[in-house]
DNA sequence: TATTGTTATACTCTATAACTATA
DNA sequence: TATAGTTATAGAGTATAACAATA
């Protein structure tokens, strides 16, 4: 009865989780073979990446950037460090895990880079450069929206009454 | 030397699949509270969600559609019969595993997108509905890409010769 | 013979809680 | 006391290969 008029938005709201980890899956099976031929997996390329654009990083930036949960983060420095991909870097907090590329680590980024590269490029032009740079901004400030929306919660029943009252 | 005039292609690049993961893990937890609230995986979510909008499914259709490999889809059929949300449908075909929703499984699936649809609308509304729907055309249309991409790779080195001449 | 799923198996990530060290 | 990270542990997904059943 009062089902029809909301079927619309239903559509709306389960496909946009699906879209992304459709899309994700799609884009991410073009370049995996590149990672696994050197033996990377996801997560480990991901702190490969980020390492590679800054200087030195700490767990806490590593785990929110790249969507690592501390705990595989932990594992992950590991086998990173074991390879000597990786290396910890000095820090005036002391609790702070800092780690940096090591020239190892740079040269298989850059590698990887490189034997990928054709395939990045020939995705963006048969996609048009200029919409995915549109597809990278709105999933940006998609994710701010989202991460805004976690962070500042809806006061629920609270919405009128802004200090508890009841 | 030459890695300057790169850089520019590799940000891009670099950062595609990355925007994708983080923009799905932000966006996932707004939602994941009330799946969770059910005892759901999110995979067991997509093939609920699946199902809703399909009288029945087979495996194969189901792995592709939600993402998820035969071998978690048997374990997933099984832990979903096992508590009555989906039932086995006969089919011509009998190597086919076909499922549909039973009565439970549709209310379980109503009450999620009941429970978890204010917050759909809440972000609907800050990031622009018209926006929504943009970013989920580039998202389909980018997979459609990347698929093409992969079910139709490059010559390699035989770009010149069609035919392996050499 | 090709296709559909299931089973087997190993590995990794996910997720929480408890713990250690530092600030 | 609060924070950063590690350890411990349980559970689920990822991925491949091998197998069974059907077409």
């Amino acid at each position: 009865m009062n089902q029809t008029p909301k079927r619309e938005l239903h559509k709306f709201e389960k496909s946009l989780p699906i879209a992304l980890l459709r899309t994700r899956e799609a884009t991410t099976r073009l370049f995996k073979p590149f990672i696994d031929g050197h033996d990377l997996t996801m997560p480990q390329w991901r702190v490969l990446r980020a390492l590679a654009e800054a200087d030195a990083l700490d767990a806490r930036t590593l785990s929110e950037r790249c969507v690592i949960l501390p705990p595989s983060l932990t594992r992950i420095f590991r086998a990173m460090t074991q390879r000597g991909l990786i290396r910890q870097v000095e820090c005036a907090d002391a609790r702070r895990h800092m780690v940096a590329l090591t020239e190892t680590g740079r040269a298989l980024f850059e590698q990887v880079l490189q034997e990928s590269e054709p395939d990045y490029t020939r995705l963006a032009k048969a996609f048009g450069p200029q919409r995915l740079d549109m597809l990278l901004d709105l999933l940006n400030e998609l994710r701010d929206t989202a991460q805004g929306m976690v962070d500042n919660p809806p006061d629920d029943d609270n919405d009128k009454a802004t200090t508890a009252g009841s």
